[in-house]
DNA sequence: TCCTATGTTGTATG
DNA sequence: ACATACAACATAGG
């Protein structure tokens, strides 16, 4: 699930054992540790006092004392909780989801802190990734500001080259070096708010259709942030809703909803709406 | 059984 | 060289 706004929902999650100390660490071997080995984690870890947690796009950080820093990108199937919270980390869930617990046989890594918190990243198709590094890592300081910041370099991406290729403007969007954070349901969600078809070729946007995607993009970020995880969901008027389920209809205008696949990813828009 | 899945990367193709 | 397309990764659920 995660996205700009999840990721950002579920680094919170382990604020709770922010001043505790890692007394234990679970890690066993998967795919999430195939740039560090789950001995070095738990190496890098044991002792450290948790000092911060953070997020930059799709990335979360975690830092402890000695300057030590814990990344996890959370790939597509990745959730960050803590134990008590188990049962309760769908950030959308309906009724049904809500009482499901995820099973602990695809917990990747679990730190037990001094305070008897349990930090829990948990990931069934292990996409994701842990890093551990002694000192600010590249990946963190140069991750640039996210759609939803007012640093975010509008006019900068507005410009970029890739603008003037022939992919489809939702491969345009997914690109995360332009908008960090921004995943498929948020690229298909900027798109229909803009009113653009997303197997469009970037290039045969209008400047006007541009600038729409782009101020969507902005829109999209900052509602999710506004809403995801703080009690809220995003507004019944979003194709969110709706675009999971077959015989999905627009939102707006009733018809249903088109599904296919454009840049690699499934993609859902409604035809009334979007040009 | 077959298909799909909120992500990224390396490789193939033109 | 360049831009774009796509398979691969691994697992669960409909």
């Amino acid at each position: 699930m995660p996205e700009l706004a999840e990721v950002f929902w579920f680094s919170r999650r382990w604020a709770a054992g922010v001043g505790a100390t890692v007394v234990a660490v679970t890690a066993p071997a998967s795919r999430v540790y195939r740039h560090e080995s789950p001995e070095a984690v738990a190496r890098a870890l044991t002792g450290r006092r948790l000092l911060a947690c953070e997020a930059r796009g799709k990335r979360a950080a975690f830092r402890f004392s000695g300057d030590v820093w814990l990344g996890i990108h959370l790939g597509m199937t990745g959730r960050l909780f803590v134990e008590s919270e188990r049962a309760r980390f769908f950030p959308f869930a309906s009724e049904g989801e809500a009482a499901r617990a995820p099973d602990p046989k695809h917990d990747r890594l679990r730190l037990t802190l001094s305070d008897g918190t349990v930090a829990v990243y948990h990931d069934p198709r292990m996409f994701g990734e842990v890093r551990v590094s002694v000192g600010e890592p590249d990946w963190w300081a140069q991750a640039g500001p996210d759609p939803a910041d007012a640093r975010w370099p509008e006019a900068a991406v507005a410009a970029h080259r890739v603008w003037r290729g022939k992919s489809p403007v939702k491969a345009v969007l997914l690109r995360q070096d332009l908008f960090p954070g921004v995943g498929n349901w948020m690229a298909d969600e900027a798109l229909f708010h803009a009113g653009v078809r997303p197997g469009r070729a970037a290039c045969a946007l209008t400047a006007a259709e541009r600038a729409a995607v782009i101020a969507a993009v902005r829109a999209v970020c900052r509602e999710a942030l506004a809403t995801v995880g703080r009690g809220g969901e995003p507004p019944a008027d979003w194709l969110f809703h709706r675009r999971w389920r077959d015989g999905g209809r627009c939102p707006r205008t009733g018809v249903p909803l088109v599904r296919e696949t454009v840049g690699g990813r499934t993609s859902c828009w409604s035809p009334a709406v979007q040009r």
